[in-house]
DNA sequence: GGGTGTCTGTGCGATGCCGAACCCAGGGCC
DNA sequence: GGCCCTGGGTTCGGCATCGCACAGACACCC
């Protein structure tokens, strides 16, 4: 609950916000307050209109839908990479899915009504949500492919991924039970893929805690769906510094 | 090939364009082209920029994601109520998917550039682009869920009943074989799935042409995934009359 | 009116995942 | 030190779907 003393430059900064040049910034940081994520908060219901749009810098968001059985499946994942809250951005308000904090950590967190005075200005930094909106939408249309053709095997290795380049460190807290709850299948198929990839070497696990050893060889495990949005991502929203080649934020 | 004599009112209208207010339609007539659409043909590559985004009138149009193995999975499915190239709008320009026409049809086609010039201009155009761009988030998500959870059963009512809503008639023209690819299964599980509505007097078919009996039961033999979107749909795009109170178009 | 190709029905075995139940062990707590 | 709870490993039958192969049948075209 502190107002943010954190330049965008912080090594636990959020990526879209630390792409904002030095004039948005300042603006932002005024209506930025930095707070604590619990695991298992949910930041939005499905279908409510969320107070607040999220930045995470060290915290993990899923964004999950929960079919009438009771049946749950994760359609995207947010860290610092992105944002929590894209149909503020959209002009929905609300949306279907429900944001669930999964790995505890840190966020930036905007007003509703700020997010849509920003919007309304138009220009760059809604370029950058909208830019940033599409990658998510190339996340889930993967998902769904992903959810459709590839073994559990593969989309373990893939979640795993997800996970690593939002994680601050190289171990992932989380237990095959929240493993299996995103992807939408049994404990015991976690487990068996867990298992192969560690009698390979590739990762080691206790308890809620998932060390990733390898991860040139994970990369191998998984199918070609990481890749793809981590592509789709990185095309839509380059590094800061080629950031600007796309976004003329200094215009 | 001819420029639009259709005016938003037309019968066989698309419900995009027939919500712009009149003073934007007649700005964009001037760059409508109203072109037929053959069945199986490529709209745009997967990672292609697109010349043109269209807006399908009697067409219907699948997004569609292809494995690195050659199965194929549809995302999304757009007619008569959506628009063929968001990426556009969203400044991505190209996207993974690939937009194939399945059904034959008319659709007016809009320049690439004419599009980014409205999203510059921003306004309520902008906003109602947005508005269905994130009803084609909850459409994808909500394949991604049901990919993981439902039976082709399910599937296969809701991909029904997707064609008959974008359709002209209460007959599809699609083949088992291309139901399969749109759903990512076999033929065969297709098969079982059509005997089965069939003998339950739902629907009727003959040789790649479905004709829809029952439109209820249909509805009672799919999951809620097909009214989850339907809804998300018409509470971000509201018809035309009731379009006003959320979009001041005329403002 | 006969040929041909597309579309649909069927019958296998193989397999991956589900559903439920149970046990074991690590680790925190009193 | 003993307790308990949570997380992980294992088992088994069952079912949906796959992969493949082939047979009938309708519709169109020459």
């Amino acid at each position: 609950m502190n107002t943010p003393r954190c330049p965008p430059s912080d090594p636990t900064r959020n990526l879209l916000l630390a792409a904002l040049p030095p004039a948005e910034w300042a603006r932002w940081q005024a209506n930025l307050e930095l707070v604590e994520l619990r695991s298992g908060q949910v930041l939005c219901e499905s279908g409510a209109v969320p107070a607040y749009v999220y930045f995470p810098t060290t915290a993990i968001v899923s964004l999950m839908y929960m079919t009438r059985e009771g049946a749950s499946a994760e359609i995207a994942v947010v860290g610092k990479e992105g944002m929590v809250g894209v149909a503020l951005v959209m002009g929905g308000n609300a949306t279907p899915s429900q944001s669930v904090v999964h790995s505890a950590g840190q966020a930036y967190r905007l007003l509703a009504q700020a997010v849509k005075t920003e919007v309304e200005r138009g220009g760059p930094v809604l370029q950058m949500l909208l830019r940033y909106t599409q990658s998510l939408i190339a996340q889930v249309a993967q998902t769904a492919a992903c959810n459709r053709h590839h073994s559990i095997d593969q989309q373990f290795s893939r979640r795993l991924l997800l996970g690593l380049d939002r994680a601050p460190s190289d171990e992932l807290v989380m237990t095959q039970e929240l493993l299996a709850s995103l992807l939408g299948v049994r404990r015991e198929g976690v487990t068996a893929a867990a298992l192969k990839l560690q009698s390979a070497g590739v990762i080691r696990y206790r308890r809620g805690h998932i060390a990733v050893l390898d991860r040139r060889r994970l990369e191998q495990h998984t199918c070609e769906c990481y890749a793809v949005a981590k592509n789709e991502y990185d095309r839509l929203l380059p590094t800061p510094s080629r950031m600007a080649a796309v976004l003329p934020l200094a215009a």
